[in-house]
DNA sequence: CGGTATCCGTACGGATACTG
DNA sequence: CAGTATCCGTACGGATACCG
């Protein structure tokens, strides 16, 4: 029901993997993925990408707002790591009060469209994991009867 | 030259954003988005659910070999993890030496192909990104000059 | 306004030893 | 073999104070 529908497609994504796996040369040791998962393990950028794709351009604190319960420190050091790697904007003008805009970058809302569809997918199986979630609570209850 | 081969997806895209960023009833406040972005901040469980994607069933050593650099302490939690969220199945058999099988879950290798998709990105946009580090390292150098 | 600098608690994860 | 229990260091992130 879930295994047909992918046909030739299947060895395609085997292939992939193998790509993905692959030791010295392959995606996960120079940049790639342990990089991008490191953006997506840090608390606030995911959250800042979306807001940023949400609005459009943001002044520092503008986007303070939004993120929520984001802390100052915490939200120069996160675009200042989206910054470093390219996928957000960050333009400074000489004023006094000094004002700074950020902005996704071309490469910012490509990503942006991967989150999405991360989101996407998470909203659309949240169901099955909270029921395992639930499951799982109630397996845990009979197993240690001498916890409650 | 990049936003032109989207039309009408823009207005989908920023639907859907709005969708994640709407406050209670939205995706990040119950389970979605935020407990998916944990499954992929832990250091290990991406790893793992490729490794597991890759080989089919493995037994718990098995896979240990597998996911380099991995404890037996962080592979046991990320395990209990995964299978909690109902994306990895533990089969045990209670024999001696005891053996205990481990593979994705329908809802697993699901989410497998959003790493995949994540990880395609990843290779594809790892040239800009690394380029941009360059770049950002560069123009630190230039903005502190007594640090060399 | 948009940051730094500093301090400090906690949570994550590694190493090691022990167990059914 | 496949764990659990314990200890312990570090890195992440919050709070606060200060600066151009």
């Amino acid at each position: 029901m879930d295994g047909t529908i992918v046909d030739s497609q299947q060895d395609s994504l085997q292939k992939k993997l193998k790509k993905i796996l692959e030791p010295t040369p392959g995606v996960l040791a120079p940049c790639p993925i342990r990089d991008i998962l490191d953006r997506l393990s840090d608390k606030w950028s995911a959250l800042s990408i979306f807001h940023l794709g949400d609005a459009g351009t943001l002044r520092f604190n503008e986007l303070r707002k939004r993120v929520d319960g984001i802390s100052q420190r915490m939200l120069t050091v996160t675009l200042r790591n989206l910054e470093r790697d390219g996928l957000v904007n960050r333009r400074m003008y000489p004023e006094i009060p000094p004002r700074v805009e950020y902005e996704l970058t071309a490469l910012g809302h490509s990503f942006l469209r991967q989150l999405i569809e991360l989101g996407e997918w998470a909203a659309h199986h949240s169901d099955p994991i909270m029921k395992a979630r639930e499951r799982y609570a109630a397996r845990e209850q009979e197993a240690v009867p001498g916890k409650w």
